[in-house]
RNA sequence: GGAGGAGUGGGUGAGUGGUUGAAACCGGCGGUCUUGAAAACCGUUAGGCCCGUGAGGGUCUCGGGGGUUCGAAUCCCUCCUCCUCCGCCA
């Protein structure tokens, strides 16, 4: 959420970043709104203060043991009409406050200006693509040929864009998380936390997802419980309402969850393999940062992303989004996308945002600067480092042999146990 | 699920329906003192919104919402959260 100040006396800019971002926003209808509101304030507060003055004359008074039931009277009308504007100027608050809610973050000025991912640009790339003698298989294919995943059961047990990980398959999910928050936690300074994997409407509205994105996920029914689409929810609302000490930022937090996404509008998208899933696996990056450190902070979290690819020896590339394909609460946002032989090209694997104040204010965290004054509102980032299930996509891809059985890159063989995943039958 | 108790400022914790936005203490910041530091002492130390170029003024907030009242941290209703005991349970 943006300021209501900023936003009343940067119309302009506000317009600016609608094109670019290419939503609308009926701007006319919000001043309209806050110029009738403001007005209804100023008024009410008059009274309000009229009030106050005479309530303590009357306290004074009756002390004094004098008859006040006519001054009295007349306050009692005095509230009736503060009620009613009081009555009013809610509505136009609530109006003001939805109208908010929809308006996307400002993007950063190094963010390219483009209509969607067709404008992205890309920043670096790390690595090569495996070289093949035959022609990768895909790596549902793989998967299912060496007995470590079984989508046809999955589907009995839960339906279609669900996955069953068997055996090795399923110990290799565990291996990469467990990897993930090893590295995070021991080499590059994160602390894990364990949240739950439901949460609550006030959680996702402080982060963004609500009101806009209610359709995305999956909601528990007669409750106000949602399944979480990310561990950014739970790891933004570990200090929602608090005032953090300066000396503690930045905070470098981390989780691993399950994540649920209903998925609806992505008919016939990824509808072969597991890119795709109703539920999957991921360990999630987040940091709370004073505001001119977080740029900084932004590019780290990128590069501890890209760090686990490279132990992994997965090739890679980082593209900066440009404004029309950059998620609602961003003001820049860098994707990792790891290479996948079978589709010739990069998949989405990470995504890590910088929101500046945005989250904060909508989820009223601050800071109070070391040297005393006004608190001020913290910037969050959050990053996938990774999505621990196309990592697993990846790894099978990348690292499938001719013989169909899958090898095991070095840093992952203590977690595994194996130095490969056989083919089916064979040893 | 049942019974009881509690929610006050960064923290601990007072608070009678009428200058209590809130004592006191701790912590933070600034200062005095000191070669420096500690101690001591003095000062200062919530946020939102509205008006105002500014200085400043006003208003709201004592878990959330509603009510009673001229006036609510204080009385009433309701919801939420936490704690204790009982029940159930991985």
């Amino acid at each position: 959420m943006l300021d209501l100040g900023y936003v009343r006396d940067h119309l302009d800019v506000i317009r600016k970043m609608t094109e670019n971002r290419g939503v609308s926003l009926d701007l006319d209808a919000f001043q309209s709104i806050d110029t009738e509101r403001r007005r209804l304030i100023t008024e009410a507060e008059q009274l309000k203060a009229h009030r106050n003055r005479v309530s303590e004359d009357i306290g004074r008074r009756k002390k004094a043991g004098e008859d006040i039931s006519a001054i009295s009277a007349e306050m009692k009308q005095t509230s009736q009409q503060i009620k009613q504007f009081d009555e009013r100027i809610a509505e136009l608050d609530e109006r003001l406050r939805e109208f908010l809610l929809t308006v996307p973050n400002l993007p950063h000025s190094s963010v390219p200006i483009g209509r969607d991912s067709s404008d992205n640009v890309e920043v670096r790339r790390w690595g090569q693509p495996p070289k093949f003698d035959l022609t990768p298989r895909p790596h549902w294919e793989v998967a299912e040929a060496a007995g470590i995943l079984d989508l046809e059961r999955a589907a009995r047990i839960a339906g279609s864009r669900f996955a069953l990980y068997c055996g090795l398959g399923a110990r290799l999910e565990r291996a990469l998380a467990n990897f993930f928050l090893d590295v995070h936690t021991r080499e590059h300074g994160y602390t894990e936390f364990l949240p739950p994997f439901i949460v609550s409407t006030e959680s996702l509205t402080a982060v963004g997802q609500l009101p806009k994105f209610a359709a995305d996920m999956f909601h528990l029914e007669a409750t106000d419980w949602w399944m979480t689409p990310t561990a950014e929810v739970e790891l933004t609302n570990l200090y929602r309402g608090e005032t953090l000490d300066a000396d503690l930022l930045p905070l470098r937090v981390c989780a691993w969850t399950a994540c649920f996404r209903s998925e609806a509008g992505a008919a016939g998208r990824d509808t072969r393999g597991i890119v795709r899933q109703h539920q999957f696996q991921k360990v999630e990056m987040y940091k709370f940062t004073l505001p001119d450190q977080s740029y900084a902070e932004h590019e780290s979290l990128v590069r501890d992303a890209e760090d686990l690819l490279q132990r992994l020896g997965l090739h890679h590339r980082v593209v900066l989004l440009s404004t029309g394909d950059m998620g609602f609460a961003s003001a820049k946002t860098y994707d990792i996308e790891v290479w996948l032989p079978s589709t010739n090209g990069f998949m989405e694997i990470s995504s890590c945002s910088n929101c500046e104040s945005f989250q904060a204010r909508r989820a009223g965290i601050r800071f109070r600067p070391k040297t005393g004054g006004r608190a001020d509102y913290v910037h969050t980032l959050n990053g996938s480092g990774l999505a621990v299930g196309r990592t697993w996509v990846a790894l099978v891809e990348n690292y499938q042999q001719p013989d169909g059985s899958i090898l095991i890159p070095e840093v992952l063989r203590p977690y595994m146990g194996v130095e490969r995943i056989p083919a089916l039958g064979t040893k």
